[in-house]
DNA sequence: CGAGAACATATAGACAAGTTATATATCCTG
DNA sequence: CAGGATATATAACTTGTCTATATGTTCTCG
């Protein structure tokens, strides 16, 4: 029924548009199962902020302003809250003391790792559900899924710079 | 032969329930990315409403509510921004003259495919910057994408019966 | 060296989208 | 047919985002 995965060989009589097509169908549809299913308690960007902050370590503001697609006051509250929350601190940069550094805390890794659980815990058991078969081929997948996510994160500071930059040139068109 | 999809080598004796916590985190991560990337004319939940309508015809408020998991208010709200559109209209249900019946018009139907145009092509141009095997590694997994979504959706509405049944029963814990 | 441009962050004010609590209108039931 | 249950609406509040602008710090160059 479903197509023989097999794993980059059976790619048969369907164009590379179609299968765009259904990619962004399923996509859209998970994307709308994921907001439906994800924890409210807090916002995605500052989820993906201290994401952020956990991979790559300390951060300014205008650098996760930068990186989030968010502007800069959006950051400064932001991190405002994650302070409160007992999730990051602020820290100064004695070299430039107009720069505040934010660093993820202890509670705010053990925050990342309970949502993350929580969030992902309806899509692995999702996966287990999924044959033998259709596993090993998202397995194969990950690594690219990873890639994409990266591509994805890329395309997004472009974009932004590239709106900004038109609306200043185009102050009110 | 199943676990053998040496795409990327060395990865041996991994448990299925690994894979998926593994393959739930890269979806999750490259969801949460990719659904900044998305347009923001309208809220997400709205978004979903719509599909919602699309997909399974007029519904009443409450209903919306419920498949959505806002509360009534907000669907009360949201739709009202929805006709302000032209997205849906309200229709009333002569057998119970308290019900409003939300459907979505053409307008709406052909927003929603714009919607989904446009996602389409942000996926496309983040696949396009794959290699040839990557893409051919992604694509392979597509149609298990579907399945997973088919997956997700049938144990969200299992979930939310759920939790809708233990909210009533702890009024507050 | 010092004045002014450039930069990093903060503050103010507006708006959109949620929430809870409650009001209104209709239906159902004993 | 009175009173409780149900479906939607309204009000008041919170949160997260934005733009515009203020404040404080650093850099540059005459």
């Amino acid at each position: 029924m479903l197509r023989k995965v097999s794993t980059s060989a059976g790619r048969r009589a369907s164009t590379p548009a179609e299968d765009g097509q259904h990619a962004a169908s399923a996509v859209h549809d998970l994307l709308a199962s994921f907001i439906r299913l994800t924890p409210r308690d807090m916002s995605l960007t500052s989820v993906s902020t201290l994401s952020t902050l956990n991979r790559t370590g300390p951060r300014r503001i205008t650098e996760l302003a930068a990186s989030e697609g968010v502007t800069q006051p959006s950051v400064t509250a932001l991190v405002a809250s994650l302070v409160r929350d007992g999730f990051v601190e602020r820290l100064s940069d004695p070299a430039d003391r107009r720069v505040v550094m934010v660093a993820i805390t202890k509670e705010g890794e053990a925050y990342l790792r309970d949502r993350r659980a929580a969030s992902t815990e309806i899509f692995a058991e999702a996966v287990e559900k999924l044959s033998a078969e259709e596993a090993a081929t998202l397995t194969a997948a990950l690594p690219v899924v990873e890639r994409l996510r990266d591509v994805v994160d890329e395309l997004r500071s472009l974009r932004q710079g590239q709106a900004r930059e038109k609306r200043q040139s185009e102050p009110d068109a």
